[in-house]
DNA sequence: TCGTACAAGTTGACATGTCAATCACGTGGA
DNA sequence: TCCACGTGATTGACATGTCAACTTGTACGA
């Protein structure tokens, strides 16, 4: 039996969700880029080695931690290596590893960049929402995790 | 007056919220490309053309209709253009202006992705959610969109 | 008519992402 | 031992986005 395609009303839902929420995310990022200069992955992968022993990981851990394939972190790095916010050296067990050190650069960055970004994510999408909307959008976004990873 | 910060329960709503929605768009623009070769972003601006009188419009229009900047927009149709999906030609009335036209390749790479978008939508977003939680994403988009525009 | 300001598009430089190829190292069996 | 294979990470090529500079054409007041 064939699918039924979405409704008019279906289809305008899913446009103003989808379009909606790549709004918020560039308005966050804006205001996290003009407030401190890091980009949202800068400040992910900051607060991944911020939380980590002695504040550095292997790079396949940092990886798993913000959730990114080898390839993208290892860009990325790089640049944030030229900019002084981490430092690459070897691990010391397994000499394929890449160790990723928080710099105090770096550090100093996460430092000053988590209160103005707080209180973005706060402006713009706690505030804006009803204690029950925030209970939906949570709702929501975790039927859509399950459907995506079933 | 400080604002208050986001709490631990808030801060999980966001970024599960945040990664989600950013994970369906991955996986729908995926979808799109494997069933047709087309990304969401051609995908977009063949879907403005071939709703248009003639099946063309000015640059600007076109840039309003799909919600970007016009330098994005001249960056993705010279791609476009290069895979013969569209062309470019001078306005009758202004010669500043660009008259984008949507060409049979680009009419028939269209046809040819709608049904499949159209059912990866349904079974990504739509089908993924009860209809209480559709009506509740459409709501908690309204507000979050109501306080960026403001 | 001139000249200035504005509007439409394009372009270049660079940040960000994905994919495939590659390189370096570790492991396990012949 | 040694070599084939798997894993960790980097790299190159390219698509996608943003920002600022530039080009060209229009509009409008002196």
């Amino acid at each position: 039996m064939p699918r039924r395609l979405p409704t008019r009303d279906e289809l305008h839902i899913w446009r103003e969700f989808i379009e909606t929420t790549e709004a918020l995310r560039a308005a966050v990022g804006a205001r996290l880029q003009s407030d401190s200069g890091l980009s949202a992955g800068d400040y992910g992968v900051l607060l991944a080695l911020s939380e980590a022993p002695d504040q550095r990981l292997r790079s396949s851990d940092l990886a798993l931690a913000v959730g990114w394939e080898r390839s993208r972190l290892s860009h990325h790095l790089g640049r944030m290596e030229r900019r002084g916010l981490i430092s690459r050296g070897r691990a010391t067990d397994d000499n394929r590893g890449a160790l990723i050190t928080l710099t105090p650069a770096g550090a100093a960055a996460f430092r000053e960049a988590t209160a103005p970004h707080l209180r973005a994510i706060r402006e713009l999408f706690v505030d804006a929402l009803t204690p029950e909307q925030l209970a939906a959008a949570a709702d929501v976004a975790g039927a859509l995790r399950r459907t995506l990873t079933s």
